[in-house]
DNA sequence: TTGAAAGCGGTACCAT
DNA sequence: ATGGTACCGCTTTCAA
């Protein structure tokens, strides 16, 4: 029977469980939120009696205006809606939840100018701590400025963390992206596929740049060659437009097409079959992260798993400072062999690959 | 170059500012926040320029207790990573950003306790308004208990939003559910399907309860007959395990299976594969709503269109208050026939459906 | 118009 | 242990 009982017309206050206590303000809040417990245990009860009583909710705008310390996580993504970003903001939800964080999203759409205004935005919330999820480029105009901004949100106590590495020297969730698409290469080579062509992101989204960098030395270690690399926008589109653009100059000989992360990949396949050709069958697709969906495809889409959510999570973790030894090492991926890449059994060194 | 020169080790008050140009706190406050500007321009400009070269940037914890309201929009979903939800929440987001306000996140796993708890702890916040996207059920025994909460949390001056609709008097973003499942049905025996069976959420969830007597309605008109019905989690998991048990159970005559939710018919198509069968030509398979990768399946999905985010939108133009009559009318949804129904031409009255 | 000062809801120091 | 009180950063009334 906790009663609702506040219905007046504005929340109780702690001046209000005090008096209703018969206690001062201080005992009350003392007793309601002060940390090394030192009240009177019959006052104490007082308390949180009139508080229950009262249905009595700490303002946190208050008590961050009196501690100097607020309780929230500013999170900055891409695009909500996005697969990938939607699973790291759980990540981030998830972990700021057991550590009584209130977390705030916000969406860059993939503008830089408007990611800088956003953490401008941001300061006002005086966030204990900045998590930037929006892949960034390494040479855009607005880095130093953005640099310049989070410098000085960090000397005001902020900490900072992005999620995929930039140039910038902040606190970063490393992904193993570049050993991550070098295994996918070395396992796609070891299927018997020769010739490549990749699509990934604009050159200076290290993301991007790494997953191909990657790809590059599997391949060359396992005698695959990347003929062609196609550079388009991170998305859905983006993937559609640069598989178009790969069959439009004529496949020719291109066995497989990587796609930089499984979005795009997405993408790739639906332009394959809008050519009238056969994911898997006519040109193999791979791609990267391993988002749910990419299981459902017809066929399966063969990619690198990324524990995205986990990613979220450290990030977290990463700027609260609480992280562990193995928060600091790079996230693992693992290969995911599906049929988008079936084997190449006619290919004259198709032997058996070890999956280790 | 606006010096980011507040590396001191907090960041500037408006106090600073008003030192800084010059002029009273009163003055600096009236400049740079007062709504009517009865502030002499030179001054104005002094403080402008005071607070530019402090990097100065309001506390908006302070500003909402001295205002005693904020700018901040709670957000309750049950999973962030889910399609469905982060398209809600992406309109959520966008809106709040027109309206400079603030979104706050959090999940609630689809436990209705856990829900409860959550709007409780985001009282706190004191947010503006509070959106509810968590898809609820009519008969939870939490209903009366979060009813009391989101009561005293209006009478505080709160407004409350909920997205699907609920038997709980509140402002409700309603979509066309069960328009949309009936037109659904009709177009489907137009196509010449007869026996249909259909994939649902757990009786008392409004938006699934809709969705089948909608789809029920269409059939009963269209001379179509629902022979089964089952009854899962909202989930992909949950869509997968409806399928799977009436495969089990014998599919045996039932040409098309609704699920009463994309997420849900995804995993539905999965399971119709693991069962050796294809989906569109064993047996075909229609959702609703309309996520962006139901297109990309194979066979691509016939759907109900709901403009998801357009939702999160206008949830947040309800609560505020700021509806047009547009706002409050359902939100439209649209039949969208893909390949995973195709035309049953073999079927006696498979004439030509106008599409009307 | 401007500035002094009284709050807003809390926290935390300092005597008692 | 408890209560009085200064103070956190900002808004807003009230006089001047």
């Amino acid at each position: 029977m906790a009663g609702a009982h506040s219905t007046q017309g504005a929340p109780a206050t702690l001046h209000d469980v005090a008096r209703e206590a018969g206690v001062s303000l201080a005992t009350a809040s003392r007793s309601l939120n002060g940390s090394t417990r030192k009240v009177n245990e019959e006052y104490r009860q007082r308390v949180l009696t009139a508080a229950a009583k009262l249905n009595y909710s700490p303002n946190l705008s208050a008590q961050a205006v009196a501690r100097g310390t607020t309780t929230t996580v500013a999170l900055l993504v891409a695009d909500i809606a996005d697969p990938i970003f939607s699973q790291i903001a759980a990540g981030v939800v998830r972990e700021a939840d057991r550590e009584r964080l209130v977390v705030t999203v916000a969406a860059t759409d993939r503008d830089p100018e408007r990611e800088l205004e956003l953490v401008r935005t941001m300061r006002g919330q005086r966030p204990r701590v900045l998590i930037l999820a929006a892949s960034r480029r390494e040479d855009d105009p607005h880095n130093t400025a953005l640099e310049a901004e989070l410098r000085a949100y960090e000397a005001n106590g902020g900490r900072v963390a992005f999620v995929s590495a930039t140039d910038l020297d902040f606190r970063t969730v490393r992904v193993d992206n570049r050993i991550g698409a070098e295994a996918l290469a070395r396992e796609l080579t070891g299927l018997g596929y020769r010739r490549f062509a990749a699509i990934t992101g604009d050159d200076g989204i290290r993301t991007a740049d790494e997953r191909l960098a990657g790809f590059r030395a599997g391949l060359e270690a396992g005698g695959g060659t990347l003929e062609r690399v196609v550079r388009q926008d991170f998305t859905r589109d983006g993937g559609y437009e640069g598989m178009r653009r790969l069959i439009e100059q004529g496949l020719d000989g291109i066995e497989l097409v990587f796609a930089a992360n499984d979005v795009m990949a997405v993408g790739a396949m639906s332009a394959v079959r809008d050519a009238g050709l056969t994911p898997g069958a006519d040109v193999a697709v791979a791609g990267f992260d391993d988002v749910p969906i990419v299981r459902e495809l017809t066929p399966p889409l063969t990619t690198v798993r990324t524990p995205l959510e986990e990613v979220g999570r450290r990030a977290l973790r990463l700027a609260l400072g609480d992280a562990t030894e193995e928060d600091e090492a790079p996230v693992r991926t693992e290969v995911v062999l599906r049929a988008s890449t079936p084997g190449r059994a006619s290919t004259r060194d198709a032997e058996q690959v070890p999956t280790a």
